[in-house]
DNA sequence: CCTCGATCTCCCGCTCAGCGGAAGGACCGA
DNA sequence: TCGGTCCTTCCGCTGAGCGGGAGATCGAGG
């Protein structure tokens, strides 16, 4: 499990693992995952090479992904992730949760200014979701579909804090045994508070988070803010619990379950 | 060709035409188009099912395509389009020029505080990319992804005026007669005054748009708004032609031609 | 002008990935 | 207990897909 951030899509490491996959959709998944984020448009060779499929196999699957529309050739006839995989894309579970989330979102960053995320949780790590922030930041970390370790973002401390006990375990097993004893406390204070406060990823700044949860009480997503050093972490911790209780309601209200 | 709307993903017909794909790729294709706006969450019958694919084809197909992150499964064990797809999409081109125009459209909105919507061509139909309207229209149409025919919107109709005449000839050769010449008078004033003006979708109101071209002069996007009935539809129509350029040279400026 | 290297496209015979019918288990409401 | 639905697994046949290789195309360099 890689420990730094990674914007990789799909799976997590492209191409350094060697096998390459017998099967038709194990295949068109490694050519997807050749796709990057500062590496959109690739060509036809270029493909072949990273995903280790044969240039014919390659040329042949690339064909037919364009004709299904999941791939899309651009005006230098360059091969990029197709506008059709996009819009399935819109149909995941997270524009659910995103939907219902981002007028909340949307009334903290007006009312505060600071930026704002929403997370949801995803195996053992977090995607963000949503970011709202000054356009001058637009490009900056973390992007829309990043992965993050839990116990590194403020966001992920909320979900695993109230994730199901043996994830818990699973988890705190992985990290360093001074780490994990840290991350344990930090935890139970999270669980005993309702919201987390993190360090570890934000510099001198403090992330808070809190987490949505549904009825069964799993972690459906989480959302933070920003707060310069030095701010009192209190009352913006009661904010974020609040905001994240009312996202909640209206997302229970909503039948998203 | 539809000529209604459609807010279907992948194929804009996933089930009625019968042909079964023998090929790998075709057949995940089909199951993915099975997936719907408002059906977003189908068990494995069902998806047998709608796809046609028999029952143990579909279950070995998904059982793999879950592993792979193609697909999730949500609580219920139901099955969904995979946040991991969700994450590929956001490398689909449409996602370069959102991000530069998403400013100048939050801009638009509000000093003026009417819906701008954001749509890029797609063959021969135009697809919703963004849509900043009034929090109480979320969810009414159009919907984010969707697609619609050219000649119908306004977003479409900037294109469509300045698109390669080539595709202009078929696309009018489709209507019946007396539409494709009101449609050809309406497209030549489009490229005189460089706005469109719109009123077949909207009902009273009307819609203006304007495009975003390449350095080719090919149409990039295209970016609208919707005023009242009886506004004075000049003043906006260089309020949109001015943003469009804007964006425009923006997109240049950023190397995403 | 030709050559070299890179690109993409196409062909075709071999073979194994994938197909799907069938059987069986789990669950539920009647 | 039965009939219905759902999901899962097995296994022998076969054609979809594989990929080496030939060839077309383009541009840079000599």
């Amino acid at each position: 499990m890689s420990v730094l951030a990674s914007g990789t899509p799909m799976c997590d490491r492209p191409e350094t693992a060697e096998p390459v996959p017998k099967s038709a959709l194990g295949r068109a998944h490694r050519l997807f995952s050749c796709f990057h984020y500062d590496e959109t448009r690739l060509t036809l060779s270029e493909l072949s090479r990273r995903s280790g499929l044969p240039l014919s196999t390659t040329h042949r699957m690339v064909t037919e992904m364009v004709r299904l529309g999941m791939l899309d050739r651009d005006r230098d006839d360059r091969l990029c992730i197709g506008v059709n995989l996009w819009r399935l894309g819109l149909l995941a579970g997270t524009y659910g949760i995103q939907r219902v989330a981002l007028p909340y979102m949307q009334d903290l960053y007006a009312t505060t200014g600071l930026p704002i995320h929403l997370a949801i949780p995803q195996g053992e790590q977090t995607t963000v979701v949503e970011s709202l922030r000054p356009l001058e930041q637009r490009l900056e970390r973390p992007r829309i579909g990043q992965h993050d370790p839990m116990h590194v973002v403020g966001n992920g401390m909320a979900i695993l804090a109230f994730s199901d006990p043996p994830l818990q375990q699973r988890y705190l097993a992985r990290l360093a045994c001074t780490e994990a004893e840290d991350v344990r406390r930090e935890l139970a204070r999270t669980r005993t508070i309702g919201y987390s406060v993190s360090t570890r990823r934000t510099g001198p700044s403090i992330a808070i988070g809190a987490p949505v949860l549904d009825r069964g009480g799993r972690p459906l997503a989480a959302i933070s803010i920003i707060v310069p050093p030095g701010s009192a972490v209190t009352p913006y911790g009661h904010l974020m619990r609040d905001t994240a209780h009312a996202v909640q309601r209206m997302a229970w209200d909503q039948a998203l379950v």
